[in-house]
DNA sequence: CGCGATTTGTGCGTGTCTTCACAAGCGCTT
DNA sequence: AAGCGCTTGTGAAGACACGCACAAATCGCG
C-alpha cells in the first residue's frame, strides 16, 4: 500500500473507509479464505503465511497475495498475515459485520434442507422467513419458523428488511417469486431453480444448479474416457485395468 | 464447419467422431443451453435462432454462437439451429448419451434432499447408492435405496461402476470420503462440504458451497449500500425510502 | 549494529474469455 | 433466376485473470 505514516503518528484502527473495487474473481475467493482463516483461528494460530493460507484455500499463493492486496491488506513482510486482523478485514469487505436476513421461498425437498442448513447461521446469515405456495405446507413449522403463504412475500420482505431471497421452487414458479422479492425491496437473489431469471438493473442474481454441476463432470468423464480409448487404437487389447487411475494428466482440478 | 458434402452424397447422421477440445467456460454453459433447448422442443419448436436461445440461456448471442461453433455445430445461416440436432450434439459432447451412476455420501439434511432431487434422474443420472457413517442412518430406505455404511464405499463403487461421487458430509469427513471414492475408481467428485479436497491427478473435483454464494451476494449488498450512502454525504437527511430500487446501475447480473 | 533469512506486494508477460462487427451463406419472394 | 433479408460463423480487439519472478520490507541473530 502507498499509505505512508510518520513513525510517531497515531494509527486509527478503523477499517478501510471506502469499499475498494474488487475484481469479481477475487470476491468469489474471499469467502474461501475466510473459512480457512476461521479454521486457523480456532486452532490458535495468530499469523499465517500466504503460502499456507493459499494451500488451505486451494489456490496459488501469488493469487492469494494479489487478492488480499486489493483490499489494502495489512500483511507483514517476513512474517505473514495477522489472522484475526485479516478475518476482520474480509468480513468487513464482504459486509458480514451486519447480520443479513434471508427469506427462503419453497420448502420442498431442497428448501427443507436449506432451512435446516447450519452453514447459513454460522456464517452471518439469519433465515428470517419461509414461504411456499402449497396450502398444505403453509403453517408447518420448520426450525422454529412457520411457513407463510407466498402471497405475503412482498409485504413481509419489506417489513423484515430481507436482504437476500433464496428461491428453491420449481422452475415454473421461480420468475413470479423473483418478481415478488424485487417488489418487496430485495436486491440479491440466490436461485436454485433451473431457469433464467429476469430482474431489473441493480438486482444481483446468482444461480446454483446441481444438475449442471453433474453435467460438467460428465463431460470430463467422457473426455477422459475418449482420451484413454483413442490412443489405444493401435495397441490392440490393453485390458480395462480399473486399478491404475491414469495419472500424469497435467491440467486437472477444475475451478469454478 | 469446413465439412463439405456433395449434394447427392448420403449424410451419415453420426455424431462428431472425436471429442473437440472445448474451453472450460464453454463447457460450463452447454448444460444451460441444453435445458433451454429441451424447453423449446417440448413446446414444439423445430428451429431456434442464436438470439432467441441466447436470451433463454441468459448470455450474449455472439458468445452462444462461438460456443456452438466449437463443437462443430450445424446451424443454417438465415434460418437458425435445428433444435433436435443441437440437443443430440450437446448431449453427445457432454457424455449424456450413457446414463452415469452416482454415489451419494452423507444422507443428512442436504443429502436427503439430493437423494430425492428429481433433476438428477431427469437429466441422465442415476443415483445408484447411498452411504453414511452414522449407524443410525445405515439401513434407512430413501427413494427405494437402502443407505449403506461408508466402509463399503470403495467396494461398492467399483462393483457398481460409479462414475461420479457426491459428498454431502460434514467437512471433517469429506477428505476421507474422497479418498475412498478415489480408491473405488471414481474420477469425478461433486463436493458440498466446505473444505478443499486433495485428490490425485486425473480426478476432477467441483465444489458447491451454499454459504459462499450468500457471502458473495452479501458483498454486493454491501457495495450497493455504500454506493448509495457515500455520495449523499453532503445531502443531509435524504430519508431511507426503501421503495426506490436504485436503478441505473449499468453492470449488474453476476455470472458464475 | 549489520546481515541473512523470510515473506509480502506487485510489475509484467501470457493466456483465456468476451464482445463487436462483418463477410459468407441460405431461403424466400418476385 | 436474381435479388433481398436474415442468420450463422469467425477475425480481431479489448478486457480480464493468472502466475512468475523479483524488489522491498521486516525480523531475528550474531
Amino acid at each position: 500500500m502507498s499509505q505512508h505514516r510518520p513513525p510517531g503518528a497515531p494509527e486509527r484502527p478503523v477499517a478501510v473507509p471506502a469499499l475498494p473495487d474488487l475484481p469479481e474473481a477475487t470476491v468469489a475467493r474471499l469467502p474461501e479464505y475466510l473459512r480457512a482463516l476461521h479454521n486457523l483461528a480456532e486452532n490458535g494460530h495468530e499469523t499465517v503465511s500466504s503460502e499456507w493460507l493459499a494451500g488451505a484455500a486451494g489456490v496459488n499463493s501469488a493469487k492469494l497475495r494479489k487478492d488480499l492486496s486489493h483490499l489494502g491488506s495489512y500483511g507483514t513482510r517476513g512474517v505473514g498475515y495477522d489472522v484475526a486482523l485479516l478475518i476482520d478485514q474480509i468480513e468487513y469487505v464482504l459486509g458480514l459485520t451486519q447480520r443479513r436476513s434471508v427469506a427462503l421461498v419453497g420448502v420442498g425437498n431442497l428448501g427443507h434442507a436449506l432451512a435446516g442448513y447450519d452453514g447459513f447461521a454460522t456464517r452471518g446469515f439469519r433465515i428470517a422467513a419461509l414461504f411456499d405456495a402449497d396450502p398444505v405446507r403453509v403453517g408447518e413449522e420448520i426450525n422454529g419458523l412457520v411457513v407463510r403463504h407466498v402471497d405475503e412475500l412482498s409485504r413481509v420482505a419489506t417489513e423484515e428488511s430481507i436482504a437476500i431471497g433464496v428461491i428453491a421452487t420449481p422452475a415454473a414458479a421461480a420468475q413470479r417469486v423473483a418478481d415478488r422479492l424485487v417488489a418487496g425491496g430485495v436486491t440479491s437473489i440466490l436461485n436454485f431453480a433451473p431457469c433464467v431469471l429476469t430482474v431489473p438493473d441493480g438486482v444481483d442474481v446468482r444461480k446454483v444448479d446441481l444438475a449442471i454441476e453433474l453435467q460438467i463432470l460428465s463431460f470430463h468423464e467422457h473426455r477422459k474416457a475418449s482420451r484413454t480409448a483413442l490412443p489405444a487404437v493401435g495397441e490392440a487389447a490393453l485390458p480395462p485395468l480399473p486399478g491404475s487411475l491414469a495419472a500424469t494428466n497435467p491440467q486437472e482440478a477444475i475451478g469454478t
